[in-house]
DNA sequence: GCCTAGGTCCCGTCC
DNA sequence: GGACGGGGCCTAGGC
């Protein structure tokens, strides 16, 4: 871990030294200030003035929080390419991309606190439940689904996108599965019918469509059986957690 | 702005103090340490060790943030109850919620640095390009997408979701209008197709489907032809910025 | 609470 | 780069 800096209450110029500092050395940086935030890309916002955290990230990422809600209310994604300058007293810190061409640029009128941080973590999530462990799990025990079912291929591209599974059934029934995590509403069934339709212009016949998952809307229901396609109430399994150990980590027991 | 307190590689005693003042005072909190995260609810996860900064909000939201990247490797939601506790000479920081039941546990090995903030603001973003400023354009004139057409409801209710314009063109047939702000899919098509089923399963005739985006994939033009369905081509509007004052503003005023 | 859709969605993956 | 789907999506608006 490498030193942590804090300035509290510094001048615009102050902070903006500071700043560019910890863009050099490739820092993690938080300023806690008076802002006001104007946003130009694939929409146009702006954010009066008011104090929030601005966080900068190493990899060019910038998040401007507020002291509610999960999401940032401003932002620029990772790849954006941050400058600083001070400008009639204020620090104007701008972050920028191309492709989409998107400009952050965020008007600090009085910094309260900033500190810059370099962490080491290579660290990588585990996540059970997920659809891609309900892919595997019936991949291995397709009679989950339906006795005599045989799995040909998973992830099989259409022109409209990826089918979760493909099989057949014991009558030699083509069956296309949609597998879904959660209860799954209309926008699931016209997936289904997508990849269905697909097959169909190509000519087959025989196609059955099997929509899974833990439980599903009564609009959704009904389209289902509407439509002639089949649902099957299954959770997502729940797996031994990996622990995964990467490079960082790896270098971190050195 | 009230005080902003930094403590610097306190104990795990100080560290337990100091996040438990902050959330009794609604202060938001930053901790930038070596932690590990397990999280249990819509689904599981585990981090292993690193050095993160977590984020604790007045309104409940926790985040824990890697170096990389614009989304959180962690959270929780707004609403969740935060607390916290030494042991094995580790700061155990959860946050829990109920409907969903999920908690999530920060395992701090080590603080190097945490600071609490009492921000004033009540400032709202305003944002320009998006799908509501099309519905109001079009509404107001008809004549972009069709001459003779009339606007006769917005977010017209189905029961398979609302539709974002529904008129009636210069011959008397329904049109049902889809809106998106940028290039669209087969997804978009699929939507607008389904509020048509909605009206043909109640008997409706002479029912047009547009959808109307910047732009369309190749995928989606076929299926719109297909479908026999239509495809026009608007930008999103960019219209004048209004500046909202809030409450929280007025009283800075004071 | 459930249902549905929008989003500067982000993110991964495969072409 | 474009295209497409998944997500602990989050968030807003109805009911």
């Amino acid at each position: 871990m490498g030193k942590i800096n804090t300035l509290e209450k510094p001048t615009p110029e102050k902070t903006t030294r500071f700043i560019k500092n910890a863009i050099k050395k490739s820092k993690l940086l938080t300023i806690a200030g008076k802002c006001e935030v104007d946003y130009q890309g694939r929409a146009d916002g702006y954010l009066p003035l008011g104090e929030r955290i601005t966080i900068l990230k190493p990899d060019g990422t910038t998040l401007v929080h507020q002291k509610n809600n999960s999401d940032p209310i401003n932002w620029q994604p990772p790849g954006s390419r941050p400058s600083v300058k001070t400008q009639n007293k204020k620090v104007e810190l701008k972050s920028e991309r191309t492709s989409p061409n998107e400009t952050l640029t965020i008007t600090i009128h009085e910094t309260l606190h900033t500190t810059s941080y370099n962490l080491t973590d290579g660290a990588q999530l585990t996540l059970n439940k997920q659809e891609s462990q309900m892919q595997k799990q019936i991949t291995k025990n397709p009679e989950i689904i339906e006795e005599g079912l045989r799995i040909i291929e998973a992830e099989r591209k259409t022109g409209y996108g990826r089918i979760d599974l493909f099989g057949r059934d014991s009558q030699g029934n083509n069956v296309i599965i949609e597998l879904k995590r959660k209860r799954v509403g209309p926008k699931a069934v016209d997936q289904l019918q997508r990849y269905i339709d697909y097959y169909q212009e190509k000519g087959y016949k025989n196609i059955r469509g099997i929509l899974v998952s833990p439980s599903i809307t009564p609009n959704a229901q009904k389209r289902i059986e509407d439509q002639k396609l089949e649902h099957i109430k299954l959770e997502p399994p729940k797996t031994k957690p990996q622990r995964i150990k990467t490079l960082d980590q790896f270098k971190n027991q050195q």
